[in-house]
DNA sequence: ATGGTAGGCTCCCTA
């Protein structure tokens, strides 16, 4: 059987929630990762999920930030944070499914390259190599998915001369993805779609969605053993047009069986 | 004209 896995910044679950709900029914994807929930864990709504048939693995915080992986089958080896639990902030989880390793971030925006938090978000990107780095060895079957909050190159930019080098696109965000594609992994929708330009993300402002100026920051890194399975990745533009939208599409992986 | 909107432990901060 093939197996659909799917990451979505909902930009708060508790606003998002109906149509987490309606998504996983027409979709049914095996797996479902999430960002910036801006749940506490004990507000997830497990309960929901489960008679929506899926297991819910999180890990919240207040206000901000936030990562789940939702499930039908129970996950494995999960972990939550660093290794070390140094950082504070609640944007990194993996959980195992089988022989597939799932790994589920939400990338530090960096907010602008002057901004004190760019050298967090790169710091953020080196400890994540590190990390990847370590589950790969263990787990060679290996997806890497979430808001990364960086447009790999210029097809993944509405207007790339208008961003220029500023944040989401800077040279060493860029080279930070590469270093991770370096460890083995291989963007699937661009694998798929060498030319094609769609986007994952449409600012809520200046009518952003309506003139269809987005960028694509929302990824799905697989290893090459799982690359070969791939199917087809789907960027879901339609959840962005609902009403009250998260500002982030949904995007899928469909793989199929090992050969 | 450096704008605009959305979300949250909301009167500022993050995106």
């Amino acid at each position: 059987m093939p197996v659909k896995v799917a990451t979505w910044n909902v930009n708060s679950l508790n606003v998002r929630f109906p149509q987490v709900l309606e998504w996983l029914a027409g979709e049914r994807p095996d797996i479902l990762c999430l960002q910036e929930t801006k749940l506490v864990d004990a507000r997830f709504p497990v309960a929901e999920l489960a008679a929506a048939g899926y297991q819910s693995f999180y890990h919240g915080q207040p206000t901000y930030n936030g990562v789940a992986i939702l499930s039908r089958r129970a996950p494995e080896a999960v972990c939550c944070g660093w290794p070390d639990g140094t950082d504070g902030q609640a944007r990194l989880c993996a959980a195992s499914f089988g022989a597939v390793r799932v790994v589920n971030v939400y990338v530090p925006n960096g907010q602008s390259v002057d901004s004190d938090k760019y050298p967090y978000k790169l710091q953020w990107l080196a400890r994540l190599r590190a990390f990847v780095a370590e589950e790969l060895r263990r787990w060679p079957q290996l997806l890497l998915v979430g808001d990364f909050n960086i447009a790999p190159d210029a097809r993944d930019v509405y207007d790339p001369v208008a961003w220029g080098e500023g944040i989401l696109c800077s040279p060493a965000e860029r080279a930070a993805l590469g270093h991770l594609l370096d460890l083995g992994l291989h963007d699937a929708y661009r694998s798929l779609h060498p030319e094609t330009r769609e986007w994952s993300w449409w600012d809520y402002r200046a009518a952003a969605f309506r003139r269809n100026q987005g960028l694509r920051i929302d990824l799905i890194l697989a290893s090459t053993p799982l690359l070969a399975r791939a199917q087809a990745v789907v960027i879901d533009g339609g959840a962005r047009a609902a009403a009250r939208p998260s500002d982030h599409a949904p995007v899928s992986i469909t793989l199929g069986d090992e050969v």
